[in-house]
DNA sequence: AGGTTAGTAATTTTT
DNA sequence: TTACTAACCT
């Protein structure tokens, strides 16, 4: 009874713990308890980074420190936005409004909307896609008299877009970030291409950003507005930022420094978007006095699968450190597999095979996924499932915004809410097809400019001169009509009602009714879908404002289906059973990555595999193929150089006895690739070598070839050999995988 | 103007 | 191998 009022009068002395702290482990709690300050969260895959986000966003509301709105919190992805908000209200138990949340680009945007002014352009600016921004630069290009063949506009492309991710303005590109591209033209072309965006009064993804830095960097009142707004800063994957996205997060964090940047720099792995690990490695001087949490306890894998990547991510230089360690008490486990093959078709039968036998022994197949580099690795495996009847699902691809129908119906309705909208009325001027060609275009762009009028009035002019042969004259004036009378119905109608008529009435529906291809009838599919989601907007303005930065990504999970995706669209996720094949040097690390970036690039491959496994909860099965057919030749190749770094007593190597020999020379060459590797110790025993010497073959000698069958040697080349194979044609192999005959 | 063919290039892609 | 683009023919 004594004992029982101490504990009792214990419990009232200290404010009881909410519910939703007692559910974190400690360095979770930490992690949401230091408010004040700048903190940074390193979060290991699978500890719990998103319930320390949410728990910490909540906190902060709970705890009566900030309301609502005077929270930034910032993701990189719409989804990771949506979730955050769903589990907040979740956790409130009521719906939050008025909250600063979403992607950088997105909270840019309602920034930028604000201050348009400041930057020259209106508050109803269009945000261009990349299929926009691609016309727009070539136009640019074209008129200042580049040779497109010599210079492609992707080029410049990615150096404008370089300077923007590193926050570096028109005008004001420093010496050392100077590009040579056609013969050091980039910088004026840049300033001409900015130029023809405030004319259009538009701005692409980078600007975003950029402009809004400009911006709070020039303007100390706007600035100040914001220090007040926002007292209390979250930043979600904070490994993945840009420069000029830290710069953002800088300049607003400012003063009151109560900053929590959340990621994990051993799961950087978009260093060729801009992003720079850099942010994360530096938090501590960029921020001094920075508290750093480190979260270890993973709850998601079993112990050897936390050892093989923790032992293979032990490798790299360039990282802050950090052990994962089981949160669990059941984590015993399988070893990862590692397994050996002759050629891709023997990889896909054998993860076809333990997919079948997985599901026998009760895992649905949604807790599988097949996990590759690039994305034409797929299609393997696609045709395997397919043979198998296994339902599968392909993530990635293009996105639903992306798809020509999609671009070309909100092409069709921008040109409609707006007659000034030049590149979505040229998108579509000649879809369907018009009779309006080269020629008709051109007199188009020649009486826009001379007339300094937008192209639909420039149509219009046309439409009534006789610049233009009669046919493409009538079907300027039928469009001209056209978009004058939806514009009109725009206003009295419901914008849903009105888009179907559009879609109808230009022609556009009817293009795809009459398409043979197999793809028409889904297109048709996704511009119903689209005119459904319209649905959910109140006008089309504001659709049209949001489509840009937040339409959806199309796949939906439904059914029991193994998920097939590269890895890095498998950040994120997780699977009862990852199968991660195409461990091979060249594919994996990919030999282009390493040709450009060298020993980083190879860091960051090895992140990637890091990623890999860590994506699996109970079995991993990793594997390669010694032979493998790339752009329609056969190539062999030699065991991806992660395979040595995982640690061999949480590995059980498979199928031993068909692999080749330690390197004779890559297939893949010298290259740079030599430069960065270290020197590669084969273990005797785990490569083991093919027990039958490699004879001499000379030129002309008849041959036998596993695959291929019978051939004649027509060149010798450094343990490889050409062959004229009598069925299959001219090939190069290895000579260790033929025989002599006769 | 528009379809056909030959030539060439080929990762990863949060917005 | 495939997919996209640019010249080329009708």
């Amino acid at each position: 009874m004594f004992a029982g009022c101490s504990i009792a009068a214990r419990v009232t002395a200290t404010p009881p713990l909410p519910a939703y702290l007692s559910r974190l482990n400690p360095e979770q709690r930490a992690a949401v308890e230091t408010l004040d300050g700048p903190l940074l969260v390193l979060a290991g895959a699978g500890t719990g980074k998103t319930r320390v986000l949410t728990t910490r966003f909540a906190h902060l509301l709970m705890s009566g420190r900030a309301q609502p709105h005077q929270v930034l919190a910032v993701t990189f992805t719409n989804k990771a936005a949506r979730e955050m908000r769903e589990r907040l209200s979740a956790m409130l138990q009521r719906p939050v409004e008025g909250l600063w949340l979403g992607t950088f680009h997105a909270l840019a945007a309602r920034m930028l909307r604000r201050h348009a002014e400041l930057v020259g352009l209106r508050s109803d600016f269009t945000i261009l896609d990349t299929d926009d921004q691609a016309r727009l630069l070539k136009q640019v290009m074209d008129a200042a008299g580049v040779d497109l063949k010599r210079w492609p506009p992707n080029g410049l492309m990615a150096v404008i877009q370089r300077w923007k991710d590193r926050g570096i303005a028109a005008g004001k590109v420093p010496v050392a970030e100077t590009s040579d591209y056609a013969n050091n033209r980039a910088e004026a072309l840049y300033a001409a291409y900015q130029a023809r965006l405030v004319a259009l009064n538009a701005c692409d993804f980078g600007d975003l950003l950029l402009h809004v830095v400009e911006i709070l960097r020039g303007n100390e009142d706007v600035l100040q507005r914001y220090h007040r707004l926002f007292r209390y800063i979250l930043v979600d994957e904070y490994q993945d930022t840009n420069l000029v996205q830290y710069m953002w997060l800088r300049l607003l964090a400012q003063g009151h420094r109560n900053i929590c940047c959340v990621g994990d720099d051993d799961q950087s792995i978009y260093s060729w978007r801009g992003a720079e690990i850099e942010n994360i490695l530096r938090f501590e001087k960029d921020f001094p006095g920075a508290v750093i949490v480190r979260l270890e306890s993973n709850y998601r894998s079993t112990r050897p699968i936390l050892a093989a990547a923790s032992h293979l991510i032990a490798r790299n230089e360039g990282r802050l450190g950090k052990t994962l360690r089981s949160g669990r008490n059941d984590a015993s486990g399988e070893r990862v597999r590692v397994v050996s093959l002759w050629d891709g078709d023997e990889e896909a039968r054998m993860v076809g095979e333990r997919i079948e036998q997985e599901q026998r022994r009760g895992i649905s197949l949604a807790e599988m996924a097949i996990l590759v580099r690039a994305g034409f690795q797929t299609r393997a495996f696609e045709e395997r499932l397919v043979t198998l009847g296994v339902p599968y699902r392909v993530f990635g691809g293009a996105k639903f915004y992306e798809r020509a129908e999609i671009r070309d119906a909100i092409a069709y309705f921008r040109a409609s809410a707006s007659a000034a909208d030049d590149l979505a009325f040229e998108r579509i001027v000649n879809t369907p097809k018009r009779g309006l060609g080269d020629t008709a275009i051109n007199a188009l762009h020649v009486t826009a400019r001379e007339g300094q009028m937008p192209l639909q009035v420039a149509a219009g002019r046309l439409a009534t001169s006789d610049v233009l042969r009669p046919r493409p004259r009538a079907s300027l004036r039928e469009l001209v009509e056209n978009f004058a009378r939806w514009r009109a119905l725009l206003e009295r109608e419901s914008h849903v009602v009105t888009a179907a008529q559009i879609l109808e009435e230009s022609g556009y529906t009817d293009m795809w009714k009459q398409d043979r291809s197999p793809e028409a009838p889904g297109r048709l599919d996704n511009l119903k879908e689209l005119l459904r989601a319209m649905g959910d907007f109140p006008s089309m303005a504001a659709f049209l404002e949001h489509i840009a930065l937040v339409m959806e990504n199309d796949d939906k999970a439904e059914g029991d289906k193994v998920s097939l995706m590269t890895l890095h669209a498998a950040k994120g996720l997780e699977f009862d059973l990852v199968f991660l094949p195409g461990w091979e040097e060249g594919l994996f690390p990919s030999q282009r990555s390493l040709d450009e970036g060298g020993a980083k690039a190879l860091e960051e491959e090895r992140r990637l595999a890091y990623v890999g496994i860590t994506r699996a909860r109970k079995l991993c099965v990793i594997s390669h193929a010694a032979n493998r057919r790339i752009y329609g030749n056969w190539t062999s190749s030699i065991p991806s150089r992660f395979l040595d770094e995982l640690p061999e007593g949480e590995v059980q190597r498979e199928g031993a006895d068909l692999r080749p020999k330690a390197p004779p020379a890559s297939v893949f060459g010298g290259g740079p690739l030599m430069g960065t590797r270290q020197p590669r110790v084969i273990e005797a025993g785990a490569w083991e070598v093919q027990s039958r010497p490699v004879p001499d073959f000379a030129v002309g000698s008849r041959v036998f070839h596993q695959k291929f069958g019978y051939g004649r040697v027509t060149a010798v080349e450094d343990g490889r050999l050409d062959i004229e194979f009598e069925k299959a044609g001219p090939k190069r192999v290895m000579a260790s995988f033929v025989e002599a005959v006769q």
